[in-house]
DNA sequence: AGGCGACTGGGTCAACTGTCCCAGTCCGTC
DNA sequence: GACGGACTGGGACAGTTGACCCAGTCGCCT
């Protein structure tokens, strides 16, 4: 047994949780198959959290304020050149975003099936937009990033764009977790930067 | 109580288990609140299926089967006006779908429960593939149907085009369903559009 | 009319799950 | 080194769930 404060226990309940998620789904994951991930006992969970719904909760709230931009601007024009295109530097992110997808598909499939369930009820939507915003502002830094590099500028609203641009990585994770057709996914990619690129004026 | 034939009855649970995880989330669609729903006793469900997971499985192959285009051409033509691009027609489609989407948000959502819970075991891994095979199939039909109507010509293989597509509207689906941002899913149809069309030839 | 097989209702069972409790152990503080 | 509270392990409990069973009912065919 090893003594490790409230706090720890959570997160590491947490982490726990997560891998469970991601292996084996969220209907899977139990209290006790949490606790055994953890390799604690059940009553650790209980002292840590009230419920397994208080668990689930700060789970979805955990990882979305872990997302993190897969890519930097700066890897972006060292991967599609120097004088890359707005386009192509989309793309690049885009193709960068896949490469991070098929590292850890389960761990994308999990991140869907929270929103799943946080959109099943009224008290927990709010998790679900909030995961999106989070998302949204992760490329609209991106975006803007790509913008400054080009020289380009956004002719919509950057947040505009970034939620279009959220709503086709969606598209391309969702069918490429079922289909797991890499050249579809890349078309997929092109379509979408190319989509995104003319909805800027380049300089 | 009301006498049956067993595929009668099978049919009526299914509809009944459509309608509990539309309304529920495939979680809460137990055996219990199937057959409450179905109004039959417990012991009708295991006449007619021997699992429950017969008949979630049936459930997948039923509603992939009934899915239908969600727009005939010859609407698109009405509502897109005659002269209509290939973009504006494929607009017009994807809003029509969209249309479709905010009128049962629901049934949407469970489709897409359906996937991840198909996506979850390798056994069930087909279902998936086989609901998104069909969903390219449809597109299929409506994007050659609207090459016809503008005279344009795909440039790629208009599986591939479909494919793209599909992923387009499974991430407009997702995005509206967390922020139900109307004007966000019409850019989202409208960037779709353009980036579809241009992977045409105009005549 | 009789009989056969399809069908139904109600009850039952074991497994699983979330939650809780309690007796005991450990650690930092005085 | 005693003490109080933080922490842990094992066990227990009630509710839910999928599955099953059996006695009985009904419709159809001969």
């Amino acid at each position: 047994m090893v003594r490790m404060s409230a706090a720890d226990r959570r997160a590491a309940l947490i982490e726990a949780a997560l891998r469970v998620v991601s292996r084996e789904g969220l209907a899977q994951a139990t209290t006790r198959a949490i606790v055994a991930e953890a390799g604690m006992s059940l009553a650790s969970f209980h002292y840590a959290f009230d419920s397994r719904d208080e668990l689930v909760d700060e789970l979805i709230g955990t990882v979305v304020a872990r997302e993190r931009k897969a890519v930097a601007p700066e890897e972006l024009i060292a991967a599609a050149g120097a004088g890359a295109s707005l386009a192509e530097l989309v793309e690049a992110g885009l193709l960068r975003y896949f490469d991070h997808l098929r590292a850890d598909p389960e761990h994308e499939q999990a991140m869907l099936e929270l929103t799943q369930y946080a959109l099943r009820s009224p008290e927990r939507h709010p998790l679900a937009v909030a995961q999106y915003d989070r998302y949204t502002d992760l490329v609209v830094e991106a975006l803007e990033a790509a913008a400054d590099l080009t020289g380009a500028r956004w002719r919509l609203p950057v947040e505009h764009v970034a939620r279009v641009l959220v709503a086709f990585s969606d598209g391309l994770t969702i069918t490429w977790l079922v289909d797991r057709d890499d050249a579809a996914a890349a078309r997929v990619a092109a379509a979408a930067a190319d989509a995104l690129s003319r909805m800027a004026d380049p300089r």
